[in-house]
DNA sequence: GTACCTATTGACCAAACGGTCTAAATAGAC
DNA sequence: GTCTATTTAGACCGTTTGGTCAATAGGTAC
């Protein structure tokens, strides 16, 4: 009854309202999981009503899907335009700009890695639409790769599933822990140095 | 109605309730985090009343602490006595038992590292509790364990504290990623090896 | 037998949850 | 001036949450 609506938010006004709601919900997912987060708590840190986050995304799993979505797909589309310039040369290459990628997007943005090893401890329905619309995707891509360059004998001869998931798990959990081994050392690693 | 009150349940009577509440919240609370995991969803799985885990542990924050405060202080058990009959040895030696005791207990139980790094994101009443009563003691032992050896000359004169960060990262994410590379490995490393 | 203690239960409660809905206000486009 | 999109406010709903409480069953001690 004191301050009555008006559309432009007066103060924070740069930043929109929606924007400001994906920016709370990374760092609210990312340190505290799906669950943890509430709808309400999620408006109050984006200063916003919580009927406006309801109104953007319809639900939480909506905030949470437009979150790791947009991320993802700022990732995928990077590869794509990395690759597609590259696509004349051999396999070997080409695997390793896509380990290369992955690990330097791993190191911008360790709140997705933080969400996904989260989620990844349950199948829930947010898990197998993240399998299912980014996920086996991306992998099928780069397991083409792989194929490629085993069927002309310059990749060892693994299983495509195993190597992927090996250079995932040693290429992004540096980056997740970077804070503390940041604190440790003096400062983080050039990436260049760690491919 | 049906089935009235028995002191010893007559199925699963082997483990006691209590013993089969903690278990069953060392699962929860390792892959789901504390505020993910519910009273009646732990109750549920360990078998019981949701009351009964009220009833031995006061609060779900009582079961957490319970949960926890079991494994580290099987952990300080260990690692104080196996100190206590090498309290003769060089600073160097006693260091690396106590790290060697840290890598094999972090294998043993990886649902404790797990617990650990879900909870250290957020500074809960629960974390502060943590670092008061198990954490904070446990460094300082370890600290002038290192001070010694720094006074001696026999190891090099870094930042206790930041020595002892850099141990814990290196010596336990591998035991808490252990089922994936383990999967993607033949077997898991012998952890005398790893030291 | 009864008194007592521990383990266990189900009914109950206030608060918080995600979500729906309506009313109203503002800004910009046409 | 009207229309539409964005935003706030807040009442409301059904469900679920962590937690309290009285009752009771079983075993033990006397």
């Amino acid at each position: 009854m004191v301050n009555p609506a008006r559309a432009p938010r007066p103060d924070e006004a740069t930043e929109g309202a929606r924007a400001r709601v994906l920016r709370g919900a990374l760092e609210l997912f990312s340190s505290k999981g799906f669950e943890g987060s509430g709808l309400r708590e999620l408006a109050t840190v984006a200063g916003v009503n919580h009927s406006l986050v309801l109104y953007h995304f319809g639900s939480m799993e909506g905030v949470w899907k437009a979150v790791v979505g947009e991320l993802l797909d700022d990732y995928q589309r990077r590869v794509r335009e990395r690759l597609a310039g590259l696509s004349a040369l051999d396999p070997v290459t080409r695997l390793k700009v896509t380990i290369e990628d992955f690990i330097r997007f791993s190191m911008e943005k360790p709140e997705l890695h933080r969400i996904m090893t989260l989620e990844a401890r349950r199948r829930t329905e947010r898990l197998t639409w993240l399998v299912d619309t980014y996920l086996k995707p991306m992998f099928e891509e780069t397991a083409a790769i792989i194929a490629r360059g085993q069927a002309e004998g310059t990749i060892r001869p693994f299983d495509p599933a195993l190597l992927y998931y090996a250079f995932i798990g040693l290429g992004a959990t540096p980056a997740a822990f970077a804070p503390e081994i940041e604190a440790v050392t003096g400062r983080r690693t050039r990436n260049e140095a760690t491919v």
